[in-house]
DNA sequence: TCAGTCATATGACCCAGATCATATCTGAAT
DNA sequence: ATTCAGATATGATCTGGGTCATATGACTGA
């Protein structure tokens, strides 16, 4: 609903792509061709280092566009591996800049998407950030960062489930948070009102 | 060098804020006026929750742009405090959009800017994402992330600034890397050519 | 229906990194 | 010159979260 934006886009400026683990998207150097939404499965992207070992720049699961920058630049600057099989879509470079320059409201709204981005990964970075795990954990629920599984949101906080779990159940017990099913945490009102 | 792709804009564009700490910037809800870079100083972005409590969206400090997001929204989401006094540029909104909208090559500089953001708060979050410090401070310091201090590096990537000297030295014994002066290293070549 | 897989959940143990303390060096301000 | 603040650097201690183990519930597919 909300990033359907390159939906609009004509037919043949979308190429589904079903993949295996190990398939390589694209290499670093390679001229750019396009960027890329995740649909099933995860692809990492890495860059060698001059000095030779591996670095991972992100990991893209469901949902997530990644090259967004190779419409600006000539050559991909890392490699796109597909660490878990599933669905690709590969959005057009060539399409996406006419549809660019040709209309305007989709410029700006690719900029919005790309602003917000920005904006939801510096938050990320800030909870990341809190040592604590309940801290952590309340103000990623506060985000509400909890919407699919436990285990998916620790891996996104940079957690393990299992401090994961422990947090919750201690910021349960503090009356922080109350459990509202299995693997459904959600924020306990404070009766401050007047 | 890079990004003074605002000071092309007209002078009226970008009005200069001595700033003192404590001092609001904007608030949650008000109409947006422009984005802002900060020069000197820190700014920091918080929202209340519902239940509440303050949670911290991003510190911005020298360089930094921060709510590039307004130039696409009504109204600001969230406090600007400036948590350090000194100085930050105010970018006008509708002089931002006005050339956005005539000069395709600055829409395009924009969303090139917004990008790079992208990926490089993408790559940070990998970075932060590894538990071992050497590892992490291995990978920041392959990635270029060591060029001021080591005190502005260690909070950069989430760690103490002692386990980040410790990491550091570590590092240099494993002749990993070299230390090329007080508080400068750097990675060491394998000699693995032919 | 039953095995197999994955998420949920919690307990025990241990270690890596946070915390605290200390010392030196550098640069800026007075 | 001298003080002071801040960066650099390292050592000692402690603790929070990682690791490992275990158990159960929920769903899937044979």
């Amino acid at each position: 609903m909300t990033d359907d934006l390159f939906s609009n886009l004509p037919d043949t400026a979308i190429r589904l792509i079903s993949t295996s683990t190990d398939d390589v998207l694209f290499r670093q150097a390679e001229p750019t061709t396009g960027l890329y939404r995740v649909q099933r499965g995860c692809v990492t992207l890495r860059r060698t280092t001059v000095v030779g070992d591996t670095l991972t720049l992100h990991r893209a699961t469901s949902g997530d566009l990644f090259a967004e920058a190779s419409v600006f630049s000539d050559q991909y600057h890392c490699d796109a591996i597909c660490t878990v099989g599933g669905d690709v879509q590969h959005i057009s470079k060539m399409a996406t800049l006419d549809r660019l320059s040709k209309d305007q409201n989709f410029a700006l709204a690719f900029m919005a998407l790309l602003a917000r981005q920005v904006q939801s990964y510096r938050f990320l970075l800030e909870i990341t950030a809190i040592k604590s795990a309940e801290e952590r954990v309340l103000a990623a629920v506060s985000a509400g960062y909890l919407d699919s599984s436990v285990t998916e949101f620790a891996t996104r906080i940079h957690l393990t489930h299992e401090a994961c779990y422990r947090a919750l159940r201690t910021l349960c017990n503090q009356g922080r948070l109350t459990q509202v099913g299995r693997g459904q945490y959600q924020l306990v009102d404070q009766p401050d009102r007047p």
